[in-house]
DNA sequence: GCATTAATTGGTC
DNA sequence: GACCAATTAATGC
């Protein structure tokens, strides 16, 4: 499978946005496509970095192995989003992993490759100094806010997280995290996030059906939502 | 339909 | 709130 960048429909992909660019044709012919089924890792905590993944569909992610055989999920990224970027530049191996959630197809770059188109095309170079500038931030204020939450706090503002990143449809999530996820991402055990999650199912806060999670519209409630808004002002 | 895995619940520290 | 055990639901083959 490949399929050319002018053809790719993500237009938040930095090389997607860039793909006109003269100076960049040589360097798009080096991309690496495949697909990964839901649950396959595609980037190993440890291994060697191999350059950039693109998401061109699906969903994905990342996380690092905690010292006590737990899991934190750092993020999650969809269609158009860079995972690996952390592992670019000054080492050689990946400090994180990265999960496909539902079958994902990604583009894959070498890190000379990429390297090489930086220095060739100060526009995407700009681009990616946005990006990693962003990142940043982000990942700062996640900490920031989310230590001080109780862990109903981190649950709700989690899905809310989530559900603004990805949508819901029918009044629920798209995205078939497990429970497991959740708790992983919110930085607790998974009994805690069962536990919780059926409380606010009970209060009406939220929609379950199956492992279908929603979040009822009917019922917004202000906790989290300094994470959330803070997501959405960047 | 069976086997494996995930979700849930209750109990203990 | 963490950890463990037991039951039940969901999913893959």
């Amino acid at each position: 499978m490949n399929i050319e960048c002018s053809q790719c429909g993500n237009d938040l992909c930095l090389i997607k946005k860039h793909c006109q660019n003269k100076k960049l044709q040589t360097f798009l012919a080096a991309k690496n496509m495949f697909s990964c089924k839901a649950g396959q890792q595609f980037i190993l905590e440890g291994s060697p970095v191999y350059g950039l993944y693109f998401i061109y569909q699906g969903v994905v992610k990342v996380h690092k192995n905690t010292q006590h055989s737990s899991t934190q999920i750092i993020r999650f990224s969809k269609a158009g989003e860079i995972v690996g970027h952390r592992g670019f530049g000054t080492s050689y191996v990946y400090d994180i992993s990265a999960s496909a959630i539902e079958n994902t197809v990604l583009c894959n770059f070498s890190t000379a490759v990429i390297i090489e188109m930086l220095h060739k095309v100060p526009e995407l170079m700009f681009d990616f100094m946005l990006f990693y500038a962003d990142q940043l931030q982000k990942s700062e204020a996640n900490a920031k806010h989310f230590a001080r939450m109780s862990v109903r706090e981190k649950v709700l503002s989690g899905l809310q997280f989530i559900a603004n990143k990805f949508g819901q449809e029918q009044g629920f999530i798209t995205v078939p995290l497990s429970r497991k996820d959740i708790a992983d991402f919110a930085g607790i055990s998974t009994d805690q996030a069962i536990r919780v999650i059926s409380a606010l199912k009970k209060e009406g806060i939220l929609l379950i059906e199956g492992k279908k999670i929603g979040i009822c519209p009917t019922n917004p409630t202000d906790a989290g939502s300094e994470v959330v808004s803070y997501y959405l002002e960047g």
